[in-house]
RNA sequence: GCGGUUGUAGCUCAGUGGAUAGAGCACCAGCCUCCGGAGCUGGGUGUCGCAGGUUCGACUCCUGCCAGCCGCGCCA
């Protein structure tokens, strides 16, 4: 258990033993680092609750606490808080039990959940881009985080495949090759094993046929019937279809590789495409749907509702469905499969109604078991500009292209600084590759995934500030030491005093591991996780400037200074592990 | 128009109703006989958009207003 988690009960059994509710027994580190390691600002809560004074409440609890042999000072300070110190041998001995547990002191969920995180997927045949970088990396972390925290999570990728987009592809790609046999309705195959285009032609494709259809009414019309009759099972547009897939899927594979992100399950909107009309006839015996404007909706107002709801559109006017109705479907499908407690959405904020529309939806159909369906929005990556850095006709940056850019800036640091010098070219690659990845994510995981950040690939690859390299060379540092001194024999020992001040505040920060952990679950906010990293890389660069350790003569500050490293090296390996950001040995 | 969201240091942003609102960047000055100086140590700025309210206590909760961004039925 973590110290906080510990210090946080006992506290609590205080104020049980008052008679007071054990909510208020709530331990954090403290906010004056001059007066207290730990404090507790329950008693002034408690005070409002029992209708007394919080200083008199607060005395109780201390005399209660007084007695415990770790506390070095126990006590009362302004309107209320409870600060509290912890003797310096107690505080070494909770370090160095963080450090033998290769959990370090991170509990592990009392009752795990299952999770299905949805990564809201590229569109087939559209390109990956920048755009796709917030879900996939967000996305990842937090299925690592919840995997760590002892969940069982399924993650889907979630593909954009079965929308209108595959009718405008459908209908391009027989403007140019009419004589291909996929068109002819006579015909149900078979049809060539060879795809007629390849990813690079449906990158190509896609815009044109996108601007085509919004300029012209027949067009989109012509797009619209080719996407019904593909999803009502026309043989040569299904065989068009798995050719798309497969290509789509293969350069997907390679992008999704690259960001080192992995999916159980590479379904999409198709893989529901049978069940949607069993669900419409659910929908129908429910009395669910009704007739709006030519569309079968479902009503989603609520009671107490102070904004207007529009109806989620199940079957449009034209017959087709909507990406509403395959979420629907989709939602069913989920439940079915594995019963998850919670599905996970992690999609641009911009698609909020949606999300809140399908959710009503569901709950009012019956339709998500015990699944508590959320939003996990996150905003948008900008230019400079301030707009969006997203696919329009012009300037696609591909993912691909800004991941080999993130490495070549990468490279670009490594010489300036004269890094990674002295190692093969391969190395050096690989070095560079982490380094550039690093920047990428870490700079993507900083920001709160609600807000909006300029994409600004000169600033995240510094090595100096918050960023993702800073991190790699904090870490590299200290594997540096331990190979300089296994050379010299020697080794990590216990965690003791006499501490210094550097050496006092590494350990208190390193402490704070587990709730970071824990409100990065319970938030789903991978940015906490960041800001502990970056703290604790700021605690241990001061520790490293002012605590010499193989220098130090004397055996045993030496080896508690070793265990000290150890300790946080394991902390940056674990965090950094979560966020999804590979540790090169060195740079 | 309705709804959502944002407004905190020169810039980019943190900030679980609690103590003296914090980081990074930028700027200035120190620190290399010492484990990797892309580091560390100091230096200082804030009408927390504005006005009310709740509270012992508000950047945080509530109301109104102002400004920006986003969304609002048959695209996904």
């Amino acid at each position: 258990m973590s110290i906080i988690a510990d210090l946080s009960q006992l506290v609590s059994d205080a104020f049980q033993e008052l008679g007071l509710d054990r909510g208020f027994g709530a331990v954090a580190t403290s906010r004056r680092p001059d007066l207290a390691h730990f404090q507790c600002n329950g008693a002034m809560a408690a005070a409002k609750q029992a209708r007394r004074a919080p200083r008199q409440i607060a005395e109780e609890v201390v005399a209660i606490l007084r007695a415990h042999p770790e506390f070095d000072v126990v006590e009362v300070a302004g309107p209320g808080f409870i600060n509290i110190k912890l003797t310096e041998p107690a505080l070494a001995a909770r370090a160095d039990e963080m450090r033998l547990d290769e959990r370090l002191g991170c509990e592990r969920s009392a009752a795990p959940e299952r999770v299905v995180i949805d990564f809201g997927g590229p569109n087939v045949a559209k390109a990956m881009h920048v755009g796709h970088l917030r879900s996939s990396v967000v996305g990842d972390c937090l299925q690592r985080l919840f995997r760590f925290v002892g969940d069982e999570v399924v993650s889907d990728i979630h593909m954009g495949d079965w929308g209108l987009p595959m009718g405008m592809l459908i209908v391009e790609l027989e403007r140019r090759r009419p004589d291909l046999p996929y068109f002819d309705a006579e015909l149900s195959g078979p049809y060539p094993e060879e795809p007629p285009v390849s990813v690079d032609d449906l990158a190509e494709m896609y815009p044109k046929a996108a601007a085509l259809a919004k300029e012209d009414e027949t067009e989109r019309e012509k797009a619209r019937l080719a996407t019904a009759q593909l999803q009502e099972g026309r043989p040569g547009y299904r065989a068009l279809w798995q050719h798309f897939m497969n290509e789509s899927m293969k350069a997907m594979k390679a992008d999704f590789g690259a960001l080192g992100v992995h999916f159980d399950w590479w379904l999409g909107e198709a893989a529901v495409n049978d069940a949607i009309a069993p669900l419409l006839a659910s929908l129908e015996a429910k009395g669910a749907l009704e007739l709006s404007q030519g569309a079968q909706v479902i009503t989603v107002v609520e009671e107490g509702d102070n904004k207007e709801m529009p109806p989620l559109i199940v079957v449009k006017s034209d017959g087709g469905v909507t990406y509403g109705t395959t979420d629907l479907a989709t939602i069913v499908d989920r439940v079915a499969r594995v019963d998850p407690h919670h599905i996970l959405y992690v999609v641009d904020k911009r698609q909020h109604l949606h999300f809140e529309q399908v959710f009503r939806a569901a709950r009012r159909c019956e339709l998500s078991g015990r699944a508590q369906l959320e939003h996990i929005a996150f905003g948008t990556v900008n230019g400079a500009d301030g707009k969006p850095f997203k696919t329009r006709e012009g300037g696609v940056m591909k993912l691909g292209d800004l991941i080999a850019r993130a490495t070549e800036q990468a490279n670009l640091r490594l010489e300036e600084g004269a890094l990674a010098k002295d190692v093969d070219q391969e190395i050096h690659d690989e070095i560079a590759r982490k380094v550039g990845l690093a920047a990428l994510k870490f700079a993507d995981l900083a920001n709160d995934r609600e807000s909006d950040y300029v994409f600004n690939l000169e600033k995240f690859t510094r090595f100096e500030g918050k960023t993702g390299p800073y991190l790699l060379y904090a870490t590299v540092r200290i594997k540096s030491i331990f190979r300089k001194a296994a050379e010299r024999g020697f080794e990590a020992g216990t965690v003791s005093g006499p501490l210094s001040d550097a050496e006092r505040k590494l350990i208190l920060v390193n402490f704070l591991i587990s709730s970071a952990v824990q409100r990065a679950h319970a938030e789903r906010r991978p940015h906490l996780l960041c800001d502990f990293a970056y703290d604790l890389a700021q605690a241990f660069s001061r520790f490293y400037n002012n605590c010499p350790i193989l220098a130090e003569e004397d055996p045993a500050i030496r080896a508690s200074r070793l265990a000290l490293a150890g300790l946080t090296l394991a902390q940056f390996e674990l965090v950094l592990g979560i966020l999804g950001i590979e540790t090169p040995e060195r740079m």
